[in-house]
This record gives structure tokens, sequence and C-alpha cells, in this order.
DNA sequence: CGTAGTCTTTTGTCTAGACAATAGCGGCGG
DNA sequence: CCGCCGCTATTGTCTAGACAAAAGACTACG
């Protein structure tokens, strides 16, 4: 049976071992919503824990969403709502995908460079620091929906200069080869430049939602993006609970 | 010495009913950040319970931030971060006072009414159902930074019947007073409708962030509210780790 | 006086075991 | 065939105890 393939990194404590090895192959796709994940039994006796160690590694993803206990039927993989991934890095192709649309992509800019001034500020780099800067426009069924604005630290990614992005988005390509542990949005309404209004097809001065997210690798920053949508084209959803509460 | 009385309010699992006991106090800010929490040892004898539970409690309420933890120092009361308060029901005046502006408050409009369809829907109640529609403009340094459209089901929160809104922000009011267990938020840009324009002194057209927010009691809808501020007057920062850590 | 080593408190992790609650499943009687 | 009962797999909670790791506090020594 393929997917059966948790093993533990040896890295920290055992429950956050066990979380990961279990996270991974849900965050990665691998398996998909509704998948049985083996019992608390089944995992004690492959990882040699106790039941308190292996049940706190899967209380934990429940409690972010992972994953769906009931008692008797078991754990399972639940399914990816559109809610969590406000807080998660998302994959603007994913979002439209799962409204149903088709995506496109077109890669406007490509090019290496040493950070100006402004750059290695977004990015949080020393002036000079070698960037890969991208400029796309997604599209959703032909229509602009999504300007990004992308700064590369090839230190943090070097396989990066080879990739062409004509199928996959730089977001994705990331995600896939870089890890990531630290990350930081930043969401604001902006009016259109001259320059967005042009590639998204919207008039200047229109109002856009303007996210900004960096991410880092423990210290070194790895990415900065600045995603550009119309107004009403992306609506950020998130659910809470009392901080006390869960 | 007072602040000392945390109770359990025997409702649910003892390491939920601890969380809840102590993350009370700190939300509703009986205890100030740096406030020192009762040692594991002591919240042991204190509510007769093993370490284990305590300990549960204690790694719950810091994986979410409320407090932290130092081996040896011991556990301290957290100070709230900018972060925290995108996730959390937040309070204009309070994020102003922050930022070191004077917060001032106009109350435009303040009628009690039966639900319309439109708001019926947007608070998620039946048509007709008692509601107390608001409208405020909140200031800071004399400059209007968001327009506060609001609905209050009656039903929910009837107390609120008998509050002016002179000097307390309705917001603050009901999460002072009416405990809540469920919220969404809603994040896009538009542009300013004329009448919107108008209350916060900007262009029509011009871009804002939009934010909805509603929240219930378990099924009870308390409230929906939509706030409306200029383009740069207010940015929503997040700080996130991979779901899988943490 | 300063520094290095030692003690002690506090949190972090883990185990083995116990009992409770839930719910799927099968069998049994009608 | 249908409904009820009991069995059992699975998760939820809790305990008592153990050892580890970090870091403040104290002490002895130079």
């Amino acid at each position: 049976m393929p997917g059966t393939d948790i093993v533990l990194d040896g890295d920290g404590p055992l429950h956050q071992q066990i979380r990961r090895a279990i996270a991974r192959p849900i965050l990665a796709g691998a398996w998909a919503p509704g998948r049985r994940i083996p019992s608390e039994h089944e995992l004690m006796a492959r990882f040699g824990v106790s039941r308190m160690t292996v049940n706190r590694a899967l209380a934990s993803l429940a409690g972010e969403g992972l994953v769906e206990r009931k008692r008797k039927s078991g754990t399972v993989v639940a399914a990816p709502s559109a809610e969590r991934a406000v807080f998660e890095i998302w994959d603007i192709s994913a979002e439209i995908a799962r409204a149903g649309a088709t995506h496109a992509m077109r890669l406007l800019l490509r090019e290496t460079a040493e950070a100006t001034q402004v750059e290695a500020d977004r990015l949080r780099v020393p002036t000079g620091t070698p960037v890969l800067r991208l400029l796309l426009c997604h599209s959703a069924k032909g229509a602009p929906v999504q300007l990004e604005e992308r700064l590369v630290s090839v230190r943090a990614a070097p396989a990066i200069l080879d990739e062409r992005f004509e199928t996959i988005a730089p977001g994705r390509w990331l995600l896939d080869h870089v890890p990531w542990t630290e990350a930081e949005h930043s969401i604001r309404a902006a009016e259109a430049s001259p320059e967005i209004a042009h590639h998204l097809r919207i008039g200047p001065g229109a109002a856009c939602l303007v996210v900004e997210r960096r991410t880092w690798r423990g210290d070194e920053p790895i990415t900065f993006a600045r995603l550009t949508s119309p107004a009403g084209a992306q609506v950020l959803i998130g659910r809470f609970r009392p901080a006390g509460e869960r």
C-alpha cells in the first residue's frame, strides 16, 4: 500500500515529529481528504511510543483543522476549507480551480539582479543581495484577477534559476521546493497605479486589495510577494473561536 | 491578594476549564501583561488535578500566544501583539490608543426596527427579527478612520437597548456583555459609495478596506458589523507558522 | 570583588495504565 | 424485514510518576 511511508525525522520532541510526519503528506496533497489515518494503537506500535504521545500529535492536528476525529470511526484527513486558506500560504491557481474557473498565467518579467535599496528593504536582506525579480499576471476565465510582483532571494532558493515558470506559479514552486518556517501577511486597500491598472485592465485609481507576504526559513528571508487584485475579485474569509476556547 | 479568584466552572473537560479560568481574566484585561501566573505545582494543588492536566491547559494557552512560558522563570501573561489582533475580534478604539492617537466616536444613527430582508440576510436571522441599527464614525486625531455600520440582534443582547454609546463603542460593549463562541470575518477592497465617502470625507469611488464581521453565540446570531476604512488607514497584519509546525 | 560551580525551581516531555463516551456493527427476537 | 441490544474499536480524558533541560539563585573559591 503506497503512502504508508510515514517516518520520523528524529528532530525535536516525539509528538512534534509524529505531527510533522502526518501533516507533511496531507499538506503536500499526497493524502486526499477523507483518507483514513492509522488509529492511535497502530501509530503507537509503529513508532514505539505511548498512546499519550500519539494522541497529543493527533489532537494538535485536529485543532488546526488538518484532520477530523470521531470516536469509533477513527481519524480522517479533513477537507481543506476556504477559511483555512486565509491563514496559510495560498496558491492562487488552486483557489481559482476550486472556484471552478480556468487559470492562466502570463510571465511579464523574469530577471536576476542585485537588490536595490527598496527591494532589499522589502525582502529584508542587505542591499546588493542577488535576487530574482518576477512579474506575473494571473487570469480566471480570461479576465485578469491578480498581479503578482515577486522577489526571491537566490541564496535561499538557488534552484529557482532553473525554473521557467511556464506552467507552475512561483508561489507553488516555492511551496514545493523551499520549506518555510515563518510568514507574514499584510492586507490593505489601495488605488491602482497606472501600471497596475494597465496590467489588470481596470481604470487607474480603481480600488484594489493588496496582500504582501514575506516568508522566512529560520532567519533567512526567502521571498517577498505583492499580490494586487481588483476590488471584488478576491475576498478573504476567516472563521474564529475565542482565544480562550477550542 | 486580589485577582487570585480563579475558579473552575464545572463545564466540560478539566483542562478546558482550567484554560478558561486563566484565559478569562487575561482577555478581560484584569491581568496585565507580565503578570505571573501560578506555577504548575500551585495550580495542581489549587484545583486538585494532576500536573499533566495543568500542563495541557497552559501549553494550549501558550500556543495561542496568550501567555509566555520559560523554564525556571515561570509563566507570564503575554503582551497583546498587533498580529494577534487580526484574528481576534478587535476594538478600534484600543487599536487607535495603542498607536498613540486620540480616539473619538460620533453616533450617526441608533434605532430599533424589524430586520428588512437585506438585514436579515446579513445577520443570518429571519426577516422581521427585532434589531438595533447603528451607524458610527470613528476618528483618530480628528480625521475619520472608520465607518461602522452595525446590526445587533435584540434577542441575543436585550440589555443593549439601555446603552447610549456615548463613550463606549458597540463592539467593546458587546465583547464585555455578550459572550460569543464563533465569528466570521471577510475582508475585501471596495470603492466608496457617495454616502460612505461623505462620512469618511474622501472622494466618492476612493478605495476602501471593508471588513465584515458576524458573531454567534452557539447557533444564535449576535451581530453583524461592516467596518469601512479609507485606503491606507488600516493595515491588517498576520504572522504564521506552517500548519504542521508549532 | 568576580567567577565558576552547584543547587533548586520550573517547564518540557514521555510512559503505562485506567476509565469514560461514542458509534459502528452484528446478532437476536419479534 | 425491522428494531433493539450488546460487543468492540476508537478517541477523549485523567492520573501518578519519571527524567530532562533551562535558567535563576546561591556559594565557595580565587
